[in-house]
DNA sequence: ATGACGGTAGCATACCGA
């Protein structure tokens, strides 16, 4: 079983990128996030000919998450139950593949950095946390269903020096901040596994370059995109690698593909 | 210190992003 999450950058803007890079690959799931639209919108019909069944959680020009399955998908959530979130970030289903129930969430977290023209602005950082709050209660409960749960995504969290091509840079970034890193090794320490770390712990694992200047030719990237497994999902881990090829085609995210096997 | 670059809304420029 192959499963991906692609930050896509909007879907419209990336569907000939990502039919390509789905032809190709042949994964049997794909989370993907910032579709950017809302139903009317987006290209189910091509999707759905390229042997996807397709399951969003839309929103207007922001963020937006969606589910791709070559199996039936059954959807039990959108966003977190009893946090009211005005953004489509949150996209949780069942899959069954082969013998095995999966569950699988398709995750945008907040960047939570200010607004260019308001610095001093610390909203959106505090929506981040509480969104990571509200996440890591989710993560806690999903641990009780004693199945293989994969929660996959761009959490927008450079968790160390090791994840970022300077990290000096990033001191004072809501991707970088310590109150953000706590959260995100608060769930892993719940008992959830770090996909590609766990099986490579000296590579860098970028996932994401800057489209200014020359970032991902001088790979000056980040790792921001996560596949976390649970105790179930990781003893089926197999291979957990980054696809660099989506973002040195043509007209590309500035994301690429993280996918994983599992047996 | 700032912006680069790209997407969307909607028609000029503002907002968002990491």
């Amino acid at each position: 079983m192959i499963i991906a999450t692609y930050n896509v950058n909007s879907v419209n803007a990336r569907l000939e990128n990502l039919l390509a890079w789905l032809k190709t690959s042949q994964p049997d799931i794909v989370l993907l996030q910032e579709i950017k639209c809302e139903h009317d919108a987006f290209p189910f019909f091509e999707l759905q000919a390229a042997g996807y069944e397709v399951r969003i959680l839309g929103q207007k020009s922001y963020n937006g998450v969606a589910i791709l399955s070559r199996h039936k998908i059954k959807i039990v959530q959108e966003g977190f139950p009893d946090f009211d979130d005005d953004n489509s970030r949150y996209l949780e289903a069942d899959i069954l593949v082969g013998n095995v129930a999966y569950r699988v969430a398709s995750i945008y977290l907040p960047n939570g950095n200010p607004p260019y023209n308001n610095p001093d602005d610390d909203s959106k950082f505090t929506y981040k946390l509480r969104w990571m709050d509200a996440f890591y209660k989710r993560a806690e409960a999903l641990l009780s269903l004693r199945r293989p749960v994969i929660l996959g995504g761009d959490f927008n969290v450079i968790l160390t020096e090791n994840d970022v091509y300077d990290a000096d840079v990033f001191k004072n970034n809501a991707l970088y901040r310590e109150e953000v890193k706590q959260r995100l090794m608060a769930i892993m320490y719940l008992g959830y596994y770090d996909a590609f770390r766990t099986l490579h712990p000296h590579q860098n694992g970028y996932t994401y370059w800057d489209y200014a200047g020359a970032a991902v030719q001088n790979d000056l990237g980040m790792r921001i995109d996560y596949l976390l497994l649970s105790p179930d999902a990781v003893d089926r881990l197999q291979k957990c690698e980054v696809d660099k090829s989506p973002r040195l085609g043509a007209k590309p995210s500035d994301h690429t593909v993280l996918k994983a096997e599992l047996k």
